[in-house]
DNA sequence: TAACTGTCAATAACATCCAG
DNA sequence: CTGGATGTTATTGACAGTTA
Protein backbone atom coordinates (compact mmCIF):
# COMPACT_ATOMS: atom_id res chain seq x y z
CA UNK A 1 0.00 0.00 0.00
CA UNK A 2 2.93 2.44 1.11
CA UNK A 3 4.33 1.66 -2.44
CA UNK A 4 1.27 2.29 -3.99
CA UNK A 5 1.00 5.69 -2.45
CA UNK A 6 4.15 6.55 -3.45
CA UNK A 7 3.32 5.74 -7.12
CA UNK A 8 0.52 7.73 -6.88
CA UNK A 9 2.42 10.66 -5.58
CA UNK A 10 4.78 10.90 -8.14
CA UNK A 11 2.14 10.50 -11.05
CA UNK A 12 0.06 13.21 -9.47
CA UNK A 13 2.69 16.02 -9.08
CA UNK A 14 3.83 15.03 -13.04
CA UNK A 15 0.49 15.62 -14.09
CA UNK A 16 -0.14 18.82 -11.34
CA UNK A 17 3.33 20.26 -11.05
CA UNK A 18 1.77 22.26 -8.07
CA UNK A 19 2.02 20.63 -4.73
CA UNK A 20 -1.42 21.32 -3.08
CA UNK A 21 -3.26 20.14 -6.53
CA UNK A 22 -1.25 16.91 -5.87
CA UNK A 23 -1.93 16.53 -2.41
CA UNK A 24 -5.73 16.93 -3.68
CA UNK A 25 -5.23 14.51 -6.57
CA UNK A 26 -3.29 11.73 -4.66
CA UNK A 27 -6.14 11.75 -2.10
CA UNK A 28 -9.12 11.25 -4.53
CA UNK A 29 -6.75 8.28 -6.24
CA UNK A 30 -6.42 6.83 -2.69
CA UNK A 31 -10.20 6.42 -2.35
CA UNK A 32 -10.54 5.30 -5.85
CA UNK A 33 -7.91 2.45 -5.75
CA UNK A 34 -9.29 1.88 -2.08
CA UNK A 35 -12.67 1.49 -3.62
CA UNK A 36 -11.68 -0.40 -5.98
CA UNK A 37 -9.59 -3.52 -3.89
CA UNK A 38 -12.51 -3.06 -1.80
CA UNK A 39 -14.95 -4.47 -4.43
CA UNK A 40 -12.14 -7.16 -5.70
CA UNK A 41 -9.80 -7.76 -3.65
CA UNK A 42 -7.86 -10.17 -6.03
CA UNK A 43 -7.71 -7.43 -8.55
CA UNK A 44 -4.20 -5.97 -9.28
CA UNK A 45 -2.98 -2.74 -9.83
CA UNK A 46 -0.48 -2.36 -12.72
CA UNK A 47 1.71 0.70 -13.27
CA UNK A 48 -0.49 1.65 -16.38
CA UNK A 49 -3.50 0.74 -15.13
CA UNK A 50 -2.95 3.27 -12.00
CA UNK A 51 -1.27 5.75 -14.42
CA UNK A 52 -5.00 6.07 -16.32
CA UNK A 53 -6.82 6.25 -12.76
CA UNK A 54 -4.72 9.47 -12.15
CA UNK A 55 -5.03 10.81 -15.35
CA UNK A 56 -8.73 10.59 -15.70
CA UNK A 57 -9.04 11.65 -11.91
CA UNK A 58 -6.78 14.54 -12.68
CA UNK A 59 -9.71 15.38 -15.81
CA UNK A 60 -12.34 14.76 -13.55
CA UNK A 61 -11.11 17.73 -11.12
CA UNK A 62 -10.59 20.23 -14.29
CA UNK A 63 -14.15 19.19 -15.89
CA UNK A 64 -15.74 20.05 -12.87
CA UNK A 65 -13.97 23.23 -12.08
CA UNK A 66 -15.12 24.95 -15.45
CA UNK A 67 -18.65 23.69 -14.44
CA UNK A 68 -21.12 25.53 -11.71
CA UNK A 69 -21.00 23.13 -8.72
CA UNK A 70 -24.82 21.47 -7.44
CA UNK A 71 -25.08 18.95 -4.41
CA UNK A 72 -24.74 15.66 -4.38
CA UNK A 73 -27.86 14.38 -4.03
CA UNK A 74 -29.22 16.46 -7.12
CA UNK A 75 -27.21 15.16 -9.61
CA UNK A 76 -30.14 13.98 -11.18
CA UNK A 77 -33.33 15.66 -9.07
CA UNK A 78 -31.85 19.11 -9.29
CA UNK A 79 -35.20 20.23 -7.86
CA UNK A 80 -35.36 24.17 -7.53
CA UNK A 81 -37.53 25.74 -5.34
CA UNK A 82 -37.51 22.92 -2.98
CA UNK A 83 -34.67 22.24 0.40
CA UNK A 84 -31.33 21.75 -1.18
CA UNK A 85 -30.30 19.85 2.41
CA UNK A 86 -33.21 17.27 1.31
CA UNK A 87 -31.53 13.78 0.25
CA UNK A 88 -32.82 12.07 -3.61
CA UNK A 89 -34.45 9.84 -0.99
CA UNK A 90 -36.63 12.34 0.54
CA UNK A 91 -37.19 14.63 -2.59
CA UNK A 92 -38.37 10.88 -4.27
CA UNK A 93 -40.97 10.47 -1.26
CA UNK A 94 -42.34 14.10 -1.59
CA UNK A 95 -43.08 13.64 -5.07
CA UNK A 96 -43.63 10.54 -6.05
CA UNK A 97 -47.13 10.27 -6.05
CA UNK A 98 -47.22 12.51 -8.97
CA UNK A 99 -45.71 10.06 -11.04
CA UNK A 100 -46.38 7.20 -12.73
CA UNK A 101 -45.69 4.12 -10.89
CA UNK A 102 -43.39 2.84 -12.72
CA UNK A 103 -41.03 5.54 -13.23
CA UNK A 104 -41.50 6.30 -9.83
CA UNK A 105 -39.95 2.69 -9.19
CA UNK A 106 -37.67 3.40 -11.41
CA UNK A 107 -36.45 6.69 -10.44
CA UNK A 108 -35.93 4.59 -6.77
CA UNK A 109 -34.19 1.99 -7.79
CA UNK A 110 -31.69 3.82 -9.87
CA UNK A 111 -31.04 7.50 -8.10
CA UNK A 112 -32.02 5.81 -4.66
CA UNK A 113 -30.56 2.73 -4.45
CA UNK A 114 -28.34 2.88 -7.34
CA UNK A 115 -28.87 0.07 -9.17
CA UNK A 116 -27.22 0.48 -13.05
CA UNK A 117 -30.25 0.61 -15.89
CA UNK A 118 -29.10 -2.90 -16.69
CA UNK A 119 -30.48 -4.48 -12.97
CA UNK A 120 -33.60 -2.18 -12.78
CA UNK A 121 -34.90 -4.07 -16.25
CA UNK A 122 -34.03 -7.09 -14.89
CA UNK A 123 -35.38 -6.63 -11.93
CA UNK A 124 -38.31 -5.15 -13.73
CA UNK A 125 -38.65 -7.30 -16.77
CA UNK A 126 -37.79 -4.39 -19.16
CA UNK A 127 -35.67 -3.54 -22.46
CA UNK A 128 -32.50 -1.80 -20.56
CA UNK A 129 -33.05 0.58 -23.43
CA UNK A 130 -36.50 1.43 -21.79
CA UNK A 131 -35.30 1.98 -18.44
CA UNK A 132 -33.06 4.27 -19.91
CA UNK A 133 -35.36 6.32 -21.30
CA UNK A 134 -38.01 5.79 -18.81
CA UNK A 135 -35.37 7.44 -15.92
CA UNK A 136 -34.79 10.52 -17.91
CA UNK A 137 -38.57 11.02 -18.90
CA UNK A 138 -38.98 10.67 -14.93
CA UNK A 139 -36.12 12.92 -13.73
CA UNK A 140 -37.64 15.74 -16.88
CA UNK A 141 -41.11 15.25 -14.88
CA UNK A 142 -40.12 15.41 -11.36
CA UNK A 143 -38.22 18.83 -12.31
CA UNK A 144 -41.27 20.25 -13.72
CA UNK A 145 -43.47 19.04 -10.66
CA UNK A 146 -40.86 20.83 -8.47
CA UNK A 147 -41.69 24.32 -10.36
CA UNK A 148 -45.23 24.00 -9.58
CA UNK A 149 -46.28 25.76 -6.20
CA UNK A 150 -47.81 22.82 -4.29
CA UNK A 151 -47.00 20.39 -6.10
CA UNK A 152 -44.64 18.95 -3.62
CA UNK A 153 -47.85 18.97 -0.62
CA UNK A 154 -47.78 14.44 0.26
CA UNK A 155 -51.50 15.21 1.00
CA UNK A 156 -52.61 14.13 -2.41
CA UNK A 157 -51.29 10.53 -2.03
CA UNK A 158 -54.53 8.92 -0.44
CA UNK A 159 -53.45 5.36 0.48
CA UNK A 160 -56.68 3.33 -0.58
CA UNK A 161 -56.53 1.04 2.22
CA UNK A 162 -56.18 -1.97 0.58
CA UNK A 163 -52.08 -2.48 0.87
CA UNK A 164 -50.96 -4.34 3.75
CA UNK A 165 -49.32 -2.21 6.54
CA UNK A 166 -45.86 -3.82 6.88
CA UNK A 167 -42.66 -4.47 5.07
CA UNK A 168 -43.93 -8.14 3.87
CA UNK A 169 -45.86 -5.88 1.33
CA UNK A 170 -43.23 -4.57 -0.41
CA UNK A 171 -41.19 -7.68 -0.65
CA UNK A 172 -44.09 -9.29 -1.86
CA UNK A 173 -44.70 -6.34 -4.62
CA UNK A 174 -41.50 -6.98 -5.34
CA UNK A 175 -41.19 -10.49 -5.98
CA UNK A 176 -44.41 -9.60 -8.29
CA UNK A 177 -42.89 -7.26 -10.30
CA UNK A 178 -45.45 -4.97 -9.94
CA UNK A 179 -44.39 -1.54 -9.90
CA UNK A 180 -48.03 0.04 -8.39
CA UNK A 181 -48.23 -2.20 -5.42
CA UNK A 182 -43.99 -1.56 -5.21
CA UNK A 183 -45.17 2.13 -5.06
CA UNK A 184 -48.08 1.55 -2.89
CA UNK A 185 -45.82 -0.29 -0.23
CA UNK A 186 -42.99 1.60 -0.80
CA UNK A 187 -45.23 5.32 0.11
CA UNK A 188 -47.02 3.65 2.74
CA UNK A 189 -43.92 2.48 4.74
CA UNK A 190 -42.74 5.40 4.37
CA UNK A 191 -45.41 6.81 6.21
CA UNK A 192 -45.14 4.57 9.00
CA UNK A 193 -41.79 6.02 9.38
CA UNK A 194 -40.31 2.22 8.29
CA UNK A 195 -37.46 3.34 5.86
CA UNK A 196 -36.25 0.56 3.47
CA UNK A 197 -32.55 1.86 4.20
CA UNK A 198 -30.76 -0.84 1.54
CA UNK A 199 -31.70 -2.37 -1.37
CA UNK A 200 -29.39 -4.84 -3.52
CA UNK A 201 -29.97 -6.89 -6.16
CA UNK A 202 -27.56 -10.35 -6.88
CA UNK A 203 -27.96 -13.46 -9.01
CA UNK A 204 -31.42 -13.10 -9.34
CA UNK A 205 -32.01 -12.46 -5.24
CA UNK A 206 -33.10 -9.62 -3.76
CA UNK A 207 -32.32 -8.15 -0.35
CA UNK A 208 -33.97 -5.68 1.49
CA UNK A 209 -32.86 -4.05 5.29
CA UNK A 210 -35.88 -2.15 6.60
CA UNK A 211 -35.35 0.12 9.50
CA UNK A 212 -38.29 0.90 11.99
CA UNK A 213 -39.16 3.79 13.87
CA UNK A 214 -36.86 2.54 17.00
CA UNK A 215 -33.71 1.92 14.82
CA UNK A 216 -34.47 -2.22 14.80
CA UNK A 217 -32.98 -3.30 11.66
CA UNK A 218 -34.95 -6.28 9.89
CA UNK A 219 -33.09 -8.65 7.00
CA UNK A 220 -35.24 -9.98 4.48
CA UNK A 221 -34.34 -11.99 1.20
CA UNK A 222 -36.64 -12.54 -1.81
C1' DT B 1 1.68 6.57 -22.98
C1' DA B 2 -1.29 6.62 -27.03
C1' DA B 3 -4.68 3.99 -28.83
C1' DC B 4 -7.83 0.66 -28.43
C1' DT B 5 -12.09 -2.14 -26.65
C1' DG B 6 -16.12 -2.83 -23.77
C1' DT B 7 -19.75 -1.20 -20.85
C1' DC B 8 -23.01 1.95 -19.35
C1' DA B 9 -25.89 6.02 -19.49
C1' DA B 10 -28.15 9.85 -21.86
C1' DT B 11 -30.64 11.42 -25.60
C1' DA B 12 -33.19 11.96 -30.08
C1' DA B 13 -36.40 10.33 -33.28
C1' DC B 14 -39.92 7.59 -34.29
C1' DA B 15 -43.54 3.91 -33.26
C1' DT B 16 -47.22 1.87 -30.55
C1' DC B 17 -50.83 1.63 -27.18
C1' DC B 18 -54.69 3.34 -24.77
C1' DA B 19 -57.96 6.25 -22.22
C1' DG B 20 -60.89 10.10 -22.83
C1' DC C 1 -58.88 11.77 -33.15
C1' DT C 2 -55.65 13.37 -29.66
C1' DG C 3 -52.34 13.58 -26.09
C1' DG C 4 -49.71 11.20 -22.83
C1' DA C 5 -47.18 7.18 -21.47
C1' DT C 6 -44.17 3.85 -22.92
C1' DG C 7 -41.14 1.10 -26.04
C1' DT C 8 -37.41 0.47 -29.77
C1' DT C 9 -33.38 1.70 -32.09
C1' DA C 10 -29.39 4.35 -33.14
C1' DT C 11 -25.96 7.55 -31.83
C1' DT C 12 -22.85 9.73 -28.79
C1' DG C 13 -19.87 10.42 -24.90
C1' DA C 14 -17.65 9.13 -20.48
C1' DC C 15 -15.12 6.04 -18.16
C1' DA C 16 -12.67 1.59 -16.93
C1' DG C 17 -9.45 -1.45 -18.22
C1' DT C 18 -6.02 -3.52 -21.73
C1' DT C 19 -2.49 -3.68 -25.20
C1' DA C 20 1.43 -2.55 -27.96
Amino acid sequence: MKQLQQKINRYSLKITSNDRECEDLAQDVLLKVHKRMEADPACEISNAYLYKIVLNTWKDKLKKRSLPSEPLDERHLGLPGIDTELSARELLELLAHRLPPRAMVIVLLMDVFDFTAKETAGLLSLAEGAVQVAVGRARLKLKKLAKQPDSASPASYQPDGSEQLDFESLVEAFRRRNPDAICKSYLSLAKQQIKLSQLSYRDGQLVFYFEDPDGNLIRVTS
